[in-house]
DNA sequence: GACCTGCTGCGGGATG
């Protein structure tokens, strides 16, 4: 290692000693081109490298040679989205730093609360802690913050990926620009990812408005291995019933778990079915096998509605080297915390994102030589006189190939850094104030929104019209010298300990029918009256939308007939979508499918062909018009605002924009298309006027109307892209 | 027909 590692000399005497210890053979690469830059301290830095390639060793080992040279009484403050993470990363760093003699302090809700005074005495070494708890501490500790941090050398902020697009990232920012405010100096600023599809957005997000040095890691190309196998659901026939319940369940789950129990016993692997209630119904399958077969049990389930005791027994059963194991899993396991290295990934329907894929596949590969394995299964339904648009296309399986496709060519999506989440700025007003005691307007406003701020591009108008709404909700009280203070309202949030969190929990809209509760239906869909839904296996119209009681109301739709599309999951991308229409539009066989997964893509293109659609954009399905767009979510659902706002019923849709005819003809909603490609572009408030149920995060309540549709729109929706399309398509139309 | 994350201060009582 010596003549072949310059950075390795770089480093403090006690930590070379410590790498000579710990038997490593050379630095990674990661490390090497980290060390130099981050060893200055003088700026911030991003660290992208594949899952355990080193990227906390390539943040710490530099910052804490450079936390030694300057006295050692310096602060590193590591932020991690998970206490899991803290944990591990506390066992990796205390053994290392209790030969430097520096102190690792772990922080967040289940630390005793005696380590947290401890540090608080001490104030030098290593903090390890959330942004929860780092909120917590400038709420409460207020007239302290420049004090406790006045030492601190480096942020360093552990899988950046998983705050970028988020209430919490956007808290994230917040923080750690209010500490540097409360210092008056920058604190360089170190993110960590193995996933960031675009370096130069996720270096704005480390610090808005900077360009962080870059330090880029390409995995040394593992090989990888993958197998999509197709499996087809027969048709229910009606009246074949004979009452046995047996009959009513799918059957493709079970010739999958057998698959399952035949390739994966014996190793360690990831199953990833992508819902909990598909891991329950996996798990169980796989158990009932292993008992059927008198073999222990080698399949655990993980995922965020468990509780933290059977979470740790598979993640435990995962960690041990003596028995194999293999945890059916949500994304609990997407992150890294310390499960140690997996043979294969299985993945069954098509995954949220290829960002998401990529990083599940992390999981997988990890030792030289060893390929990462991947596995998909995707499943159809068998084609019946009533298949409707999406199961004639084969579009999860489509989906599922296209994703692969792009996985393989090393594209995968970008962070969404565009999301203004004003709901985290009524946050950060009401926490600021805490800290302060009370500010005024012009403080707050330089503060939070001015030049280099992480609300920069709220005019002072809006800022103005934002503190009077939240006036009115009594978060905020002016006195009379004019400061701002708690309201009463606001008070009461302040000072309960959920104000910490700037996301919401869970929070549904009760589905009534009729007077009866038929359930409740999570919030993430725009409704709008005369919307269709489906829901508990019957399909419904949205008669109304009470948002102050959280109840949407419906009545029986005629027909019952499901909709054409219902919502994928996740947020599709553009160039997904686009894929997919390529490979349904192409005669190219995919290597990576088996015989029925080939028959399936076949069957799509057959009916991609018969229905031409390589000219065709607009399909007519009787009650609906379909417009087949094939771009993302926000470009879709901005379209189906543009009708909206011309008086149409219309909802994104996978991969097109789904419009309710009603006593209009296809002909009128061509015409409707048109005039929208030829007028201006609408303003929000025009363009979502009629749109109901736009409140998203936490704060979005307490938001005056005009800046929720700005909140949501810059999240939400992609108008350019939606028109350009709308041009586009009309012009041919035309020729 | 998705999924995930997080949380203080204080008072009362027991124990060393």
């Amino acid at each position: 290692m010596a003549g072949e590692s310059s950075s390795f000399h770089l480093l403090e005497e006690r930590i070379q000693r410590f790498i000579w210890s710990e038997g490593w053979e050379e630095l990674r690469d990661a490390q090497e081109q980290a060390i130099p830059l981050i060893l200055k301290g003088d700026c911030d830095v991003i660290i992208s490298a594949a899952t355990a390639a080193g990227k906390t060793e390539a943040a710490f080992l530099p910052a804490l040679t450079h936390l030694l040279a300057a006295g050692g009484e310096g602060l590193i403050v590591y932020i991690s989205p998970l206490k899991a993470l803290i944990n591990d990363q506390f066992g990796r760093l205390d053994r290392l730093c209790e030969q430097l003699e520096v102190p690792v302090w772990p922080w967040h809700g289940d630390v005793s609360a005696s380590t947290k005074t401890r540090f608080l005495a001490k104030r030098h070494g290593v903090l390890l802690i959330t942004p929860e708890s780092l909120e917590a501490l400038l709420c409460n500790r207020g007239s302290s913050v420049a004090a406790i941090f006045k030492h601190v050398t480096f942020f360093v902020v552990d899988e950046l990926h998983a705050f970028i697009g988020s209430e919490r990232g956007k808290q994230l920012q917040s923080l750690m620009h209010r500490i540097e405010r409360a210092l008056n100096r920058q604190v360089p600023r170190v993110g960590l990812s193995a996933t960031l599809g675009d370096m130069k957005l996720a270096g704005g997000f480390l610090r808005p408005g900077g360009e962080p040095a870059q330090v880029n890691s390409e995995s040394a190309g593992s090989e990888l291995k993958v197998l999509v196998k197709g499996y087809e659901e027969p048709l229910v026939v009606q009246g074949e019933k004979d009452g046995n319940e047996e009959d009513d369940e799918p059957v493709t789950p079970g010739q999958i778990a057998a698959d399952l129990f035949k390739v994966l016993r014996g190793s360690n692997n990831l199953v990833f079915p992508n819902s909990r209630r598909q891991v329950e119904r996996y798990t169980h399958l796989l158990n009932k096998m292993c008992e059927q077969r008198k073999v222990p049990n080698e399949f655990w389930p993980h995922h965020g509605s468990l509780s933290k005791e059977i979470r740790t027994e598979t993640e435990a059963a995962l960690k041990q080297k003596e028995l194999p194991a293999t945890a059916i899993c949500t994304n609990t396991l997407e992150l890294g915390i310390d499960i140690g290295a997996v043979k294969s990934v299985g993945q069954i329907g098509p995954p949220p994102s290829v960002a998401s894929l990529r990083q599940r596949l992390g999981r997988s590969g990890r030792r030289k030589g060893e390929p990462a394995i991947l596995r998909g299964y995707s499943v159809e339904d068998a084609l019946g006189p009533n298949a409707n648009l999406r199961e004639k296309l084969r579009l999860d399986t489509l989906q599922m190939a296209a994703m692969i496709s792009l996985l393989v060519e090393k594209w995968f999506e970008p962070p969404r850094v565009q999301g203004l989440h004003l709901s985290t700025l009524v946050q950060q007003l009401l926490s600021s104030i805490a800290q302060t005691g009370g500010a005024s307007a012009g403080q707050l406003y330089a503060l939070l929104c001015g030049p280099g701020t992480p609300f920069t591009g709220l005019t002072k108008q809006e800022f103005i019209e934002l503190l009077r709404h939240l006036g009115q909700k009594e978060l905020v009280v002016q006195d009379s010298s004019g400061v701002l203070l708690h309201g009463r309202v606001g008070e009461k949030f302040v000072n309960h300990y959920s104000f910490y969190a700037a996301f919401a929990s869970e929070e549904e809209f009760r589905v009534v029918a009729g007077g009866r509760t038929l359930g409740t239906l999570p919030v993430d869909q725009v409704l709008l009256p005369g919307q269709r839904i489906l829901f508990a296996g019957k399909t419904w119209r949205v008669d109304e939308v009470d948002e102050q009681q959280k109840t949407i109301y419906v009545t029986r739709a005629k027909g019952g007939v499901p909709p054409a599309f219902s919502g994928g999951t996740g947020r599709t991308h553009t160039k997904v979508r686009q894929r997919m229409r390529d490979l349904l539009d192409a005669s190219t066989e995919l290597a990576f499918l088996d015989e029925t997964a080939k028959k399936l893509v076949a069957e799509g293109r057959d009916a991609y062909v018969r229905l031409n659609l390589t000219t065709e954009f607009a399909i007519d399905q009787g009650r609906e018009l379909i417009l087949l767009t094939w771009l993302g979510d926000s470009a879709n659902e901005a379209i189906a605002c543009l009708l909206i706002r011309r008086g149409f019923v219309a909802t994104a849709s996978g991969p097109g924009v789904e419009v309710v005819k009603g006593d209009r003809s296809t002909e009128n909603i061509l015409d409707a298309l048109e005039d929208a490609a030829v007028d201006d572009t609408p303003p929000l408030d025009i363009l979502l006027a009629d749109v109901k149920n736009l409140a998203r995060e936490k704060w979005d309540w307490s938001l005056p109307e005009g800046l929720l549709r700005k909140a949501y729109a810059s999240l939400y929706l992609d108008l350019d892209e939606g028109l350009a399309w709308v041009r586009e398509a009309t012009a041919a139309r035309r020729d």
